[in-house]
Parts: structure tokens; sequence; C-alpha cells
DNA sequence: CAAATGTATGTTCATTTGTTCATGTATACA
DNA sequence: TGTATACATGAACAAATGAACATACATTTG
């Protein structure tokens, strides 16, 4: 038997830990181009840096800098394919996540 | 018609404005006091600030500086109450947003 | 009105973040 | 092997953030 309250639709009880996981990640998403990112390789399954440079119209090393953090923080993935290094989504749930707030009709 | 890509389950389209929007949302979010603020208040309703510093075992004037920002960014919402002033969630989104990541198995 | 309680605000400081610029490294190709 | 292309990395700096502390303000109660 489960015990809930009236009012919520769910228990909230999240430890300290995962509290601050998802602190990071919220962190980790929360910026424009960042953003901006996840959106194309929502639709695109993979880019180069340069395809997202340019894309973005945002200087090749900001952009490196950007994705470098969100591939140690575990949303990006990324591989090497001759020249050039293809990014992708490996944390799906941030679009899910984006898409939420996006859909809010006061934003 | 609508033009849709294969692979999206969804068009990802947002403006520049509403990904800034968003980031901002995002932004406030992100830190565990401030996560542990919106569980509490996901399954009260409405708290005070003493209540919510004792419960979080954090410093008053801390958690009013944390409340501040949050209402002032639209996430939260106050009344007075005699001597005391309850904080309510106004943004209900941003619950989705914390659950949806803290489903994560991953984390 | 004075004291107590509850909350907000302002200052200071350390830390983190975002950006730019310069340069380093890896791969392909002539 | 040398040169061009594609990315990464590191240093430097401004700006934003988070924490702590002191203090101001508002409301109730005696």
């Amino acid at each position: 038997m489960k015990t809930t309250t009236a009012t919520a639709p769910a228990d909230l009880n999240l430890t300290t830990e995962k509290m601050e996981k998802v602190a990071f990640i919220l962190k980790t998403t929360a910026h424009p181009t960042r953003i901006a990112i996840v959106q194309l390789l929502a639709n695109q399954e993979r880019l180069s840096v340069t395809e997202l440079s340019e894309e973005l119209n945002i200087e090749q090393s900001l952009v490196s800098h950007h994705l470098t953090g969100m591939k140690l923080k575990g949303i990006l993935s990324s591989h090497r394919d001759g020249k050039n290094i293809f990014y992708a989504l490996k944390m799906r749930e941030v679009v899910d996540v984006i898409q939420c707030l996006a859909g809010c009709t006061f934003l």
C-alpha cells in the first residue's frame, strides 16, 4: 500500500544526491547556445563542430567549449569520422525537459 | 501541410527569444536548494520562509534570497498571512522538468 | 509603544561561468 | 613531407552566482 497526499500527483522525495545530480544537468543545459545545440541534435542525429558552428553562427572554439562541457557531463557523445568530429545527443531526456518549458504559453 | 523529419518526434524549432527564456528558467531552477524548495512546494501547496528554512536546515536569509529570485523569475508566488509570508509554486511545469530528469535511471 | 518574531535587503567575498584569442593537435591529401 | 582542414585546449578576463553576515523592515502581541 502506498501513501500519497491528496494534492500531490506523485511522490517527489528525491535524495540530496539526486537533487544535486538533477541540478547538475539543469545547469549544464541552461544556456541559449546549448539549448540550440540540443535542438539541432534532436532533429539531426549527429552534426560536426563546423556544422554546428555555422548553423548557430558562433565561433568554432566557443562551440567546442560548450560541446566539450556537455559531453563531459554526459549530455552528448562524440566520435571522429575522418577529419570531422560528430556530436550526438546521449541524454535524450533533456529534449523533453526543454520541450516541457517551451510549451509554456506564458513564455 | 506540415513538414516533419523522419527521426524527430516533434518540431523543436524554438526562436532565439524562446530559447533564452527557457534557459532563464532552467538556470533559475538549477540548484540543489531550489530544487528542494520546488519539491517541498509540490507536496505542500504553500510554506512559510521559516518552515522552508527549518525543513531544509538552511539559514533564513539564504533561503530568502533563493525564494526572492525564484519569485522574481515567475516560478513562485507569495502572500503574507500575519507574520508569515507563504510561498507557493506558480510555474508547476518545473515540477515536471525535475521529475523528468529525476526519473533517469543513470542518475 | 516596546519587544519579539518573521522576513527582506545590502555588502562583501570566493567561486564559477562565458567569452575571446592564441595556439596546439589530429587527420587527410597533394 | 608539407600544407590545409577540423577541433581542442589553455590563458586571461569580465560578469554572474552563491554563501555568509549584519542589519533593516513589517507584523503581532503584551
